[in-house]
DNA sequence: CTCAAATCGGAGCGATCTACTCCGTTCACC
DNA sequence: GGTGAACGGAGTAGATCGCTCCGATTTGAG
């Protein structure tokens, strides 16, 4: 089923494309030309604009389906026994997907309702795997969700040039550095107060 | 000496320019236009132009300041008797400066011998001050200078929108924990191998 | 095979934007 | 005042972009 014919090729294009604008919209920000997508995915504009009436809808669709894998990667954290596991796994699995990438683009355009529904949802769910980790005392306590999301976009952030596995690489090694500093105790204290919800959700725009 | 008349205008122009062009060019990219530069030095285009001629000469210039910078910090943090200490203010003082913000932009542009001859200098200083610290037995075995300088790096990727004392905070927020991370031993073995130069240095293309 | 429907890739268009030039104005100094 | 260095920014030619439009290609039913 779905392998054959037109329509298979339409979906396999929808992925391509969807892929493709995840890493030249991370890359260059909204600015970059839809050209630069279609010809990534190896698609023509023609089938690019017959799915997406415009480039800001692309995106917009773009934004929605990363967090939506965000949501994922919580609930496999929380599938996890081991509290500090799930965590791990989360923060890995969103650097590896570059789900943050994301967020420093998505306030540049406007922002729709889904988009804000699905945040939320992300949000809460991600709430509650920190929550877990802090009961059970393997996060340090000084670091609250909003850090560790913002931990994840600083390391989501694109390395310039081609990609690379070696750049793959260095990044999962620097993560490492990262959560190893994420453990409870952390040696030092952490400096001042933590994001607030209000600043982090702002830098989108005014919610509804 | 050096405030009285027209020439002290243009010192002060000089560093209004080098002060923008970072700021844009680390935000934007290379791609990002010279008007804007000029515009967020409160300068116009002639005094830009008259200085440079080129925005690639431009960018070359600012890259060689912006390691001759981190040769600075390496020094300051040499000065330091607690080895810890000292690597920490480096790393502290590289990210609040974003000198490694520049290296991606510097990828996109030919790069002058100058440009390598510093890039060289810093390596030098900075394995020194971070062999200090591994004999010294305060930083993780499994990490390397290259694996520090790419954390920064990560850590100087500007974030977005307009530049806020928010930001700043959380960025020395996420730092104190990396920092953490990087103490003797680490929790975890960082997984697979650190990073050779010969790659570190291929990403600004062929060495002389 | 025939052929209509569906999907494809990409040339073309008008509007926008950019790097850089040029020139009239301003200001410190004599 | 006069002078000349430094100033800001409008203007220009060319490049680029979002998007449209259309001929070519493929599919699958009759």
């Amino acid at each position: 089923m779905g392998t054959r014919g037109r329509q298979a090729e339409a979906r396999r294009n929808d992925l391509r494309l969807l892929t493709a604008a995840h890493e030249v919209f991370t890359r260059q920000g909204f600015d970059a030309p839809v050209s630069a997508i279609a010809r990534q995915a190896g698609v023509g504009m023609g089938s690019l604009y017959r799915r997406y009436r415009t480039k800001e809808e692309l995106l917009q669709r773009l934004c929605v389906i990363a967090m939506e894998r965000t949501v994922e990667a919580v609930e496999a954290g929380l599938a996890h026994a081991d509290p500090w596991e799930g965590l791990s796994l989360y923060v890995r699995t969103c650097v590896a997907d570059r789900s943050g990438a994301l967020a420093p683009v998505a306030g540049t355009i406007e922002v729709t309702d889904e988009m804000w529904r699905t945040a939320r949802t992300a949000e809460e769910t991600a709430e509650r795997l920190v929550a877990r980790a802090h009961e059970a005392g393997v996060l340090r306590r000084d670091v609250t969700m909003l850090d560790i999301s913002l931990l994840m976009e600083q390391f989501s952030r694109p390395a310039p040039g081609p990609p690379s596995p070696e750049h793959d690489h260095v990044r999962q090694r620097l993560l490492a550095i990262a959560l190893d500093g994420l453990r409870a105790p952390g040696a030092t204290v952490l400096p001042g107060e933590p994001p607030t919800p209000e600043w982090y959700r702002s830098r989108w725009g005014d919610a509804p």
